[in-house]
DNA sequence: CTATATGCAAATAGTTTGCCTGTTA
DNA sequence: TAACAGGCAAACTATTTGCATATAG
């Protein structure tokens, strides 16, 4: 795992196991958990870890490019590990969140003139396919 | 003010003075505040106001298509009554929120199949020109 | 007149902090 | 061995709830 070291030590952070931890967690499943969710899962292989490490851990992963944070609705922020250009599309039937990569070249953001774009996220809400499907029945 | 009025009714909400004011303090300043910021700017007309009925009417404004939810990072729910399509731009240094109309005809999104999509949000992070202008002297 | 909304206060998330101990580089 | 990070518990902030009273339609 080392472009995880690689990453971390780029941000100015040192690897400890709690931070590798909650990455895997991130990685193991792509569910877009919460914070309190990845604390759940990251504290059945290491009981010791705290709600405070986690809240920091995700912190220094998203601060060296390693997740991004997602906050889609009133209540708590997700957290995914696809650094790729991609937009959420959430539904709100099942409250699932798919990533859908983002065509090349769309010709999307305006580019108001002066302002540096850093990062974007895009959240498109509605209803997803098995969830439509649900409900016609 | 009978668009308010009849947006309202539409969402099967009855009028009431509170969703009123808190409608008016979202359309007399456009700088997407929190609950809690309108929660104080409602008071200010209008002291009996509580907490709780801010929360209510944001809700009842959100669900009639009068307001929508911003939520761009870790913290506090923001509001804005501009239903027009737009992108938030967010400016990381001065934290203030800049409403962008989308082009016409961008052909932005991926329409995954079968997804019904109700709304998207786009939120743009990064330095507003002031901010920069600032950054560089 | 009745369903719905408000006001209040208390409860419940969600997140952060302080302080002391442990660990990484 | 000197920062930096973790653990714990408590503090804070954001949001929701229960219930009695008021009011819009």
């Amino acid at each position: 795992m080392t472009h995880f070291n690689e990453r971390l030590g780029a941000g100015g952070f040192r690897f400890t196991p709690q931070r590798q931890r909650v990455y895997e967690v991130l990685m193991e499943t792509r569910d877009h958990p919460t914070a309190e969710e990845v604390f759940i899962r990251a504290k059945k292989r290491m009981p010791e870890i705290s709600h405070a490490t986690v809240y920091n851990c995700l912190d220094a992963l998203v601060q060296s490019g390693l997740a991004r944070q997602v906050t889609l609705e009133r209540g708590a922020t997700r957290f995914c590990p696809n650094m790729e250009e991609h937009c959420h599309y959430h539904c709100e039937d099942c409250g699932e969140v798919f990533d859908v990569a983002l065509p090349k070249n769309s010709t999307l953001l305006p580019r108001p003139k002066g302002f540096k774009i850093a990062r974007y996220d895009i959240a498109v809400h509605g209803v997803c396919a098995d969830c439509a499907a649900k409900a016609k029945k």
